[in-house]
DNA sequence: AACCTTTCATGAAAGGTTTCACACGCGCGA
DNA sequence: TCGCGCGTGTGAAACCTTTCATGAAAGGTT
């Protein structure tokens, strides 16, 4: 049973191919009547253009692929590539493009890239080291990179160092002195250095510790997973170690919602003998009791613009453009303090953007 | 700047273009030596085959569809797609295949399904009335339905009508007269009939009052939106109407959610004025406090089943099967009652498939 | 009547890959 | 010596669409 072609088309309608091809991309050109008689024929037998025909002659499928370093599964459990697909989504929804995710094959990030049939990449979560997007470089397919930073594309990052900032040194104002951090476990190869989100994070809170002239011993930074069970078990372990802690900082909302879910079993009531800081400001976030505050990343938002910048590359090979947001400490009920919202980088700085509505930035202060 | 060809490759090379396809795909036809010198020019220049001429040539892309009749966004906002597209990840991963995101192009789902470069569709929430399934069919493109029923194609389901009856079954047990049932608002024209998924389980809840020979009252069952606030307002609006109900049927976790948020507002404690169960086993639900009782869908299990189907169709033409996974009630926090989970439709029937791993049946009791 | 414009339609090339059928050269068995 | 088979490699068709250049017919102008 083959599939119906332009040819079955064009003999029921007794046309050249041509002209069908005229019918559905430039109708104009045709006498109305033609036009009629050919999209009838092409109904009744069920005709749709090859998309892999028309994307191999225009160059051009009309689809974008977001290229993640993990397992498809890992991916959709976790709600922040939620939150960030849904804001690439809502644009090429809007631009009708197609929206391809891609991870690695068979273990391979180089074969999915190789093999997917998109025009362009938005990729995400692949730091400076990575060495999978050269090949792309050679083969001339345009990308955008969100969380990393590479020489030779656009990217949009978030203002980790300054949120993460915001949130210690609010706790350190307040007087506490005894801070549990609790940190992604490093991949393997990045231990010793602090890069990436995390680094930026970790790099953060430090900060804050030394403008306040207090000190955070290694054994005060925890590392584990990024999971609610990971925050639990790594709170539980300190507590069971003889750590009291007097708050916490989490380089994500999951994690902490953990380490809240492990103090409530201990008997320590959050927010009165725990003040607890998460990062991301997931859905959960809100929704968790008590309601976590958190440092606010619009992850849909680094979705759109990464979009649009890859999409303005694709149409009309924009410039490259290194774009950062910025963060917002967020107080809600695991905190006591009650000031109002805090911002950091609310000023966008180098602003050459034409659209005028993105923060762009060489260095978030 | 050219992308470059299988041609290029071939002139480095000092070689035919068949001789540098068989050198990716056969390389045991060529000499050794010659292959060696094709994948080292092919690694020089950055070649990589274009997948568009491949898929062009060989009718398979290694892609699949998943097609959804709701905004993108939409889709990555709700946690339950989430679920679903991480079972049909874990499917596709395993067996290298891409997964694209189908949603209507500029409203029409039509179109996105005509555009969309795929071997085969796993299509979600479409069900009896659909019109867009017609041109798939004739056009042959396979495709498997999931939470739907479809004369000409397999169909993944799950035993709704049993895990709703089991819900309002323990309800009534413990002697609850006065239940609120909160559902979807109805697509305008399903507004009479009971169709899809919560048609399903509205039967199913009905049915339970029957045995029990319960009324119940048309404005005892509210119709409302699938969002924790769509829950919330619809039980204060309950309860400012005079309704003073002593338990909660809810189609959807995240409205059963939403009304214990309301429920505590109005100092109602749950479970102990209000027993509440929700319907799909978000991972909020057991997060949430206090945990939701609920039953209990195997999400991520219907994708995983939908894709092996479809792909094993692809493969070999296997044969339509239409499979009916069961549910689970899922006594948690919500509810008093601490019985043993109980389940609906545990036993296989109708078993001439083959794996003997799915669950099979034509009727779920 | 000859010529020019428009309007509508077509033929054929191009896009990049795979694969079928074939060719070439060589060794081996008959 | 002939014929055959095997190991390697090639030419060209096929996959399906779009588009450029072209052509034919019809209508208008001088």
């Amino acid at each position: 049973m083959r599939r119906v072609t332009i040819h079955d088309v064009a003999g029921k309608a007794g046309v050249s191919t041509a002209a069908v091809s005229h019918a559905f991309n430039d109708p104009e050109r045709l006498r109305a009547t033609t036009v009629t008689r050919i999209l009838d024929a092409a109904r009744e037998l069920g005709y749709a253009p090859n998309p892999h025909a028309r994307a191999l002659h225009s160059q051009r499928v009309g689809v974008l692929g977001v290229l993640f370093p993990q397992p498809i599964a890992a991916v959709f459990a976790n709600p922040f590539f939620a939150s960030f697909l849904e804001g690439i989504g809502s644009v090429t929804d809007e631009r009708g493009i197609g929206l391809f995710t891609v991870t690695p094959l068979s273990g391979s990030l180089e074969r999915a890239i190789a093999a997917a049939p998109v025009d362009g990449f938005v990729i995400i979560g692949l730091d400076e080291r990575h060495t999978e997007v050269a090949p792309l470089r050679k083969r001339g397919v345009p990308f955008v990179v969100v969380d990393g930073d590479v020489e030779t594309a656009s990217s949009v990052n978030v203002d980790d160092e300054g949120g993460a900032y915001a949130a210690a040194d609010l706790l350190l104002e307040r007087g506490h002195r005894d801070i549990l951090v609790l940190t992604f476990h490093a991949p393997p190869e990045e231990l010793d250095k602090d890069l990436g989100v995390r680094g930026r994070r970790l790099r953060g809170y430090r900060r804050a510790f030394v403008d306040h002239g207090v000190a955070l011993p290694d054994d005060q930074v925890v590392r584990t997973f990024t999971t609610l069970a990971g925050g639990d078990t790594a709170f539980a372990a300190a507590w069971a170690a003889g750590a009291r802690p007097t708050a916490v900082l989490a380089v994500s909302d999951i994690m902490a919602i953990g380490a809240i879910r492990a103090a409530k079993r201990l008997g320590v009531r959050v927010p009165l003998d725990l003040e607890v800081i998460g990062f991301d400001d997931i859905p959960l976030a809100a929704a968790s009791d008590p309601a976590l505050s958190t440092v606010h990343q619009p992850i849909a938002e680094k979705g759109r613009v990464a979009t649009r910048l890859l999409i303005r590359e694709l149409d009309e090979g924009g410039p490259r453009e290194r774009i950062v947001l910025p963060t917002e400490l967020l107080l809600r009920e695991s905190t006591r303090a009650q000031k109002t919202k805090s911002r950091a980088l609310s000023v966008a700085k180098g602003g050459t953007d034409r659209e005028g509505k993105l923060f762009k930035s060489a260095t978030a202060r």
